[in-house]
DNA sequence: GCCAACGTTGGC
DNA sequence: GCCAACGTTGGC
């Protein structure tokens, strides 16, 4: 069975259409447990919505897909990197990314549009306090989100 | 195992 | 830049 998610990204350091230029990428810098799990449990194949954190204004930019399973994050293990991890062993990694390509644009979706559908009242992304950067949705939350996008699209 | 201190996230 | 919320760390 597949799966629903959402993937946080800043659209200044790596945005929707970054990842339609590129193709796929690994979805590195994730050191956070929950999220990590989450990304474990992925399966390719499983579809996901890009939103943009710390944007003006947040919101969703597209839908993009898992193209490859959880593996270690090779960032981790690079003191170069910002996201190096001097805890985590190769013989043991610590930090999983899984590989997203994209699938399509949205018509973008802004926070406060977000919280006035109905059918995401009961979302994680909404959730006061809520930081973590991967997420499950539930299909009906994914299905509600391209819908109001396409509608807002219609609108023009 | 508790909890204070600290760091990070993310909306504003 | 500010602040609330939350996760992690480390002393005890």
């Amino acid at each position: 069975m597949a799966s629903c998610w959402l993937f946080k990204s800043e659209p200044d350091v790596f945005s929707y259409d970054d990842l339609a230029r590129k193709g796929r990428e690994g979805w590195d810098g994730v050191r956070n447990y929950q999220a990590r799990n989450f990304m474990r449990a992925m399966k390719v194949g499983d579809q996901a919505i890009f939103y943009h954190s710390q944007a003006t204004p947040p919101g969703v930019a597209g839908v993009c897909k898992v193209a490859k399973a959880a593996e270690p994050d090779p960032t981790q293990f690079d003191p170069k990197s910002k996201y190096y991890d001097p805890a985590s062993k190769p013989a043991d990694p610590r930090w999983d990314w899984v590989t997203v390509a994209p699938v399509r644009k949205l018509s973008f979706v802004s926070l406060d549009e977000l919280r006035a559908v109905p059918e995401l009242r009961e979302c994680r992304l909404l959730a006061k306090g809520n930081r973590l950067s991967v997420m499950p949705l539930t299909e009906h939350e994914f299905r509600a989100i391209v819908a109001f996008s396409e509608q807002a699209a219609r609108r023009g």
